[in-house]
RNA sequence: GCGGCCGUGGCGGAAUUGGUAGACGCGCCGGAUUCAAAAUCCGGUUUCCUGACGGAAGUGUGGGUUCGAUUCCCACCGGCCGCACCA
């Protein structure tokens, strides 16, 4: 009998489905659509674990989708544009673009040997000039419908990359790769206009219930929607009124001082005859403004000597202070302080020896403050002092209400709702991006280029045959010795390209709409789009479940906008999983000097004493637990090396057993090991029963068709629902069962073809293998999906437990539509119960057909 | 600080709307097969008491609702994640 050689029968069947061209995606009218996807990689050259099970996972479902008669969309691309490229030829030569197609090859080599399902015809790289052309063309539509526009704007300037530094790349205050002194400068950078659809991406999120309610939380608090008001304060000198911004306008009666940031025009024209000021104002401005930074920093203020008039309380004047804790960016740059009920106003306040004063109190509790700001949640109840606005006792959301509207019929204030969410700055100085295809004239200005003329290519070499020197920093398009001439598009005098490229995150942020039609000569093909759209299921890491996702939103928002996406495309991912990444214990010695050294899984031994390095006789290892798998701590398992050891088959089942998806997994190898054994039995146990020939057995039949069955229904349930390793752990009973059945060798059969159908979408390979075995028809890939028999999920007699007072006491076993009352009688005459009674009548009886009897003594 | 998630055997984890807690796998123990080993197969494996039959306790801790709680509610302890000088 032929042994399990993965390796041979993987290969045999990845040629089979692809001669056979099953997984092309492909419009039918007569079958529901399905699109899944999963977030398509950056080509760093190699695949690791977590790619496996992304796209594993992805692949399970398309298989599923497939057999249940969906037209599937499967597709399979390369985000492929950005720094790690650039740094790559900065360190070692090359080009950025060599680099990347390499590595595209060299990973999608490593992939294919995975036998996923994808419509291999539909592969791109953001990077292609088919592709990035489109992206260019979209930007056109997106200026001629204001949706992007250019203004000076402060940004992390690295001195020495001489580039702009995103936040995260920013480490302590100096650029992450040069160590440099990041510098704030302003410059003029392109913004998309996502802070416009702030509600929209907010109220939308209320729909998207097949969403994790975590990243919806996630994306919500990221805009940041508040509700406020803005309170115009007279100066008492009778210069212009300074405005505040409050959320808290219910604590009024608190306000004893107005704090400026140092950036308001105000503390500007103060200090330019204060000179105090103006060094305070200085000093702020060299302190380091990363948020780490910013934690840390003492809260300082300085007294300008001006007042303001309470809009209350006339007769009260507030002093003005500045203050480097007050954001410019954030309300108006000017809030007033209330000690009694804002710990951080207090705790300057108490600093600089301000006065407090309470607005409200807890009913009952008049408490003087302390080194404590009382701040209730919004919705309990609390004593306003004064009754100003007539509020009395009432929660403080209702104070804060009714203190807007009370300003507003006032003319005191104008209520405000404000978002976090900010314009999104998508230029970047750099050469591996997607050119931005607008021209500077010196007569006409900004001018976008003609459609005609894209796509706007990126260089390859320096325009006269020399390569592009990337080892100098800064951006090689800016110094590039003619890409940059260009006649302008509207007069035709020569003129310059804008040379910053795009953001990556905005390649990101369409590719989905391009795979309903990978090479249409217009961003997307509507019919196709039309047809293909929404993303039924996408599945991704929770690292993106912020700006990749809202970008994206708000990218099919704008297409749209602009006729690329149909209205019911807005919100492209109806279904939205973030799977859990692949562990990996890390293995740690010390040396001499008491510095940790880590050693590969291969490295270890494994003694009764525990983990040594080498041999038996070797160093006691540290086991650390499983932590995310990085080159830097060598707990890494490469999926090439096991797919040698095990095939493919084997690593895809074990990365979806054990853990549930959207968890962590922890690769071992016994897991592996015990995958890979179980496959083999499954082969071995296959072709026996191809290979026997027993009558059948009437009732060990019946047993056998009744656990295929509810195999099938509780298979299908764990693959509709992301419940992998429930599924798995059905499998593997159902193979025990089939195993150890006495049935005869035609239910035997069905059974086993049954066990290979379910098994499919995880184990493509085997499963075709055994399916041909068993001599069935076609590809297992293209069968029908089974679908359970609902009255062999129910057998005919069940196992009631009975509880006494709730504890499980004994069992019976009774026909399944037995009368309660017979069910009833059965129990009391069971000797548990009888004992448990002691010659008493039973307080109460509860019988729950099907599932339970409680009997309460 | 604010918001959210999670605590179940030695380990990963399972448990429709509240209804037999520990499925399935790992590990471990015992056995079969073998000259021996590997591979394979069979049995056992929450804890405590008992020789056994059997009994008792048990899902982080303490309370509550219920005939019945891993599941619902409250408080606390522990861990993880996101946001955060946001006025």
């Amino acid at each position: 009998m032929s042994r399990y050689v993965a390796a041979e029968l993987e290969q045999k069947w990845q040629n089979a489905w692809a001669a056979a061209e099953i997984f092309k995606a492909v419009r039918d009218p007569d079958r529901p659509k399905y699109y899944v996807l999963e977030m398509f990689p950056y080509p760093s050259g190699r695949i690791h674990m977590g790619h496996v099970r992304n796209y594993t996972m992805g692949d399970v479902i398309a298989r599923h989708r497939r057999a249940t008669g969906h037209a599937v969309l499967h597709p399979m691309g390369w985000d492929a544009f950005g720094m790690p490229a650039e740094n790559a030829a900065m360190d070692s030569g090359g080009h950025p673009k060599d680099w990347t197609y390499r590595n595209i090859d060299d990973m999608r080599a490593q992939m294919k040997p995975l036998g996923f399902s994808i419509d291999w015809s539909r592969e791109f790289a953001t990077c292609d000039p088919e592709y990035y052309g489109q992206q260019q063309a979209l930007f056109l539509d997106f200026i001629e419908k204001g949706l992007v526009y250019r203004k000076n704007a402060v940004v992390n300037w690295d001195p020495v990359d001489m580039t702009v530094l995103a936040n995260e790349q920013v480490i302590d205050g100096r650029g992450w790769r040069s160590g440099a002194e990041v510098e704030r400068r302003e410059l003029t950078q392109w913004f998309f206009r996502i802070s416009d659809f702030s509600e929209e991406l907010l109220d939308a999120l209320a729909t998207l219930d097949e969403w994790p309610a975590k990243v919806r939380l996630m994306q919500e608090n990221w805009i940041g929607k508040s509700r406020g008001i803005e309170i115009p304060f007279a100066r008492t000198d009778g210069g212009g009124a300074i405005t505040c911004y409050s959320t808290r306008p219910d604590t009024m009666r608190g306000a004893t001082f107005i704090a400026l940031s140092p950036e308001h025009p105000v503390s500007r024209a103060l200090a330019e005859d204060n000179e105090s000021l103006a060094e305070f104002i200085a000093e702020t401005r060299r302190m380091d403004t990363t948020e780490a930074a910013m934690e840390k920093a003492e809260k300082k203020g300085i007294e300008t000597g001006l007042t303001v008039r309470h809009p209350i309380w006339p007769d009260r004047d507030l002093p003005v202070w500045v203050g480097n804790f007050v954001l410019m960016e954030y309300g108006t740059g000017a809030v007033f302080g209330c000690p009694a009920h804002d710990q951080r106003d207090l705790d300057f306040a108490r600093k600089y020896g301000l006065d407090v004063q309470s607005a409200f109190y807890m009913p009952g509790k008049k408490v003087a403050i302390a080194d404590t700001a009382l701040v209730p949640p919004k919705n309990e109840t609390v004593s306003y002092i004064d009754h100003f606005a007539g509020i009395g006792d009432c929660t403080s959301q209702q104070g804060i209400d009714a203190t807007i509207d009370y300003f507003e019929a006032h003319d005191l204030g104008q209520g405000q709702v404000r978002f976090r969410l900010r314009d999104w700055g998508l230029s970047r100085q750099r050469y591996w991006g997607c050119p931005i295809p607008v021209v500077y004239c010196d007569t006409c200005g900004v001018v976008p280029e003609k459609k005609e003329n894209l796509p706007i290519r990126l260089p390859y070499d320096d325009g006269n045959g020399k390569p592009i020197d990337f080892s100098i920093p800064g951006n090689p398009l800016d110094r590039h010795p003619n890409w940059r001439d260009t006649p302008c598009p509207s007069c035709g005098a020569p003129a310059r390209r804008e040379t910053d490229t795009m953001d990556t995150f905005v390649d990101s942020s369409w590719y989905y709409a391009r795979f309903t039609a990978p090479h249409a000569e217009t961003p997307t093909d509507l019919a196709e789009a039309g047809y293909w759209m929404n993303v039924d299921q996408y599945i991704g890491g929770v690292e993106h479940a912020i700006l990749h996702l809202l970008y994206s939103r708000f990218f099919a928002r704008a297409m749209h906008i602009c006729g690329h996406l149909p209205q019911s495309a807005i919100e492209p991912f109806d279904a939205l999983f973030t799977q859990g990444m692949v562990t990996h214990e890390i293995y740690m010695t010390r040396d001499e000097t008491g510095r940790p050294v880590y050693h590969l899984p291969q490295d270890i031994h494994w003694t009764e004493s525990g983990a040594r390095l080498g041999s038996a006789q070797g160093r006691v290892v540290e086991v650390i637990p499983s932590a995310k798998m990085s080159k830097s701590k060598k707990n890494v398992v490469d999926p090439v090396n096991i797919i040698d050891a095990y095939g493919a088959d084997t690593a895809r089942w074990f990365v979806l057993s054990d853990s549930p998806p959207e968890r962590d997994v922890e690769w071992t190898a016994s897991g592996a090991d015990a995958a890979f054994r179980h496959l083999a039995r499954v082969h071995r146990l296959v072709a026996e029963i191809a290979a026997s020939d027993a009558p059948g057995d009437a009732e060990a039949d019946l047993l056998l068709l009744r656990e295929m069955h509810k195999a099938v229904h509780e298979v299908s349930g764990g693959l509709e629902s992301f419940g992998f390793n429930a599924a798995i752990a059905k499998l593997y009973a159902f193979a025990n069962a089939l195993a150890k059945s006495r049935a005869g060798s035609d239910a035997k059969r069905t059974a086993a073809a049954t066990l290979v159908q379910l098994m499919a979408p995880m184990t493509p390979h085997l499963a075709e293998e055994l399916w041909e075995m068993l001599g069935r028809e076609g590809l297992v890939a293209t069968a029908p999906w089974p679908v359970a028999d609902p009255a062999m999920l129910v057998d005919d007699t069940v196992t009631l437990p009975i509880q006494i007072n709730g504890k499980r006491r004994a069992e019976i076993v009774v026909p399944k539509d037995m009368d309660k009352a017979d069910v009833e009688k059965l129990v009391l005459a069971h000797e548990a119960v009888i004992r448990s009674l002691d010659g008493a009548e039973p307080r109460k009886v509860i019988v729950v057909p099907g599932r339970i009897v409680n009997v309460v003594v």
